[in-house]
DNA sequence: AAGACATATGAATAATATTTCATATGAGTT
DNA sequence: AACTCATATGAAATATTATTCATATGTCTT
C-alpha cells in the first residue's frame, strides 16, 4: 500500500465512539441495539459509525432476523492496540495525547 | 489505558502529511529543511504536523546548530503499519479506503 | 398487506482539524 | 549587537468530519 492511504484508515478509527463501539465488540458480538443500550448513544450515530468501520473491514455483519450482528475484525485492530498501549507505557507517562 | 483515549492517538495520524513525514523519516532522520524539499510542502505545514507527531512521541528532535533533525520512533509506528499492510492484502481487495 | 421493530441513510448543522500567513524565537555568523 | 538562516507559533480563514433529525428500508408478525 502506498503511504498515502494510511491515513484513510487511521482516520477510521480517529473517533471515540468508534473506539467505544470495538470496546464493545471485543467483549462480544452485539446488534446495534445492544450497542446503543450499552454505550448509550442514538442509534444514528452508531449506524453512520458502523457504516464506516463496515467500510474497512474492521467490522462484520451478519444478519439474525430483524437484528444485524457485528463483530470485530480481531486479527487487524487488537494487535494494532497492544502496540499502542505499548506506545503508551514506554513513551507517554504524562503524554498529552491522554490528558482529554 | 482507557479505551476512550485510543482514538486520540489515530486522531494523529489521520493526516496525509503526517503520514508522508512518516515515511521520509523512515528512510533517515531529516532536518525541518529537508523534509520541506522533499515533500514538497509549505515550511509552516511541516513544522505543524511534526508538533503533533512529537507530542506523541512519534518522533524524536536533536538539534544540530541552527538545525533540528527529526527521527522516527520507529518501535511504534513501523509494526503499526506493518498490521495495516496485511489487513489491507486480506481484507481490502477493493477496500474504499485506498480509492482516496 | 398492514403494522411494528431494527437498522440505515441523507442532508443540514455543528464541531473540529488543517491551512495560511504573519510574526516570533533561537542559533550561528559577521 | 545586528544579520541571516532555520524553525516554531498564533490566530484567522478554510476545509473536513461528526451530530442531529427526519425519513427510508428491510424483516418479521399478524
Amino acid at each position: 500500500m502506498s503511504y498515502y492511504t494510511y491515513h484513510i484508515f487511521f482516520r477510521n478509527l480517529a473517533n471515540s465512539l468508534k473506539i467505544r463501539i470495538i470496546a464493545e465488540l471485543k467483549k462480544g458480538d452485539k446488534s446495534v441495539t445492544q450497542l446503543v443500550k450499552n454505550i448509550e448513544t442514538e442509534q444514528s450515530k452508531i449506524s453512520h459509525a458502523l457504516a464506516s468501520l463496515r467500510h474497512c473491514n474492521l467490522v462484520l455483519v451478519k444478519q439474525k432476523g430483524k437484528e444485524r450482528i457485528y463483530s470485530l475484525n480481531k486479527k487487524t485492530i487488537l494487535p494494532i492496540l497492544k502496540i499502542i498501549d505499548k506506545h503508551e507505557k514506554s513513551f507517554c507517562k504524562k503524554c498529552a495525547y491522554l490528558k482529554k
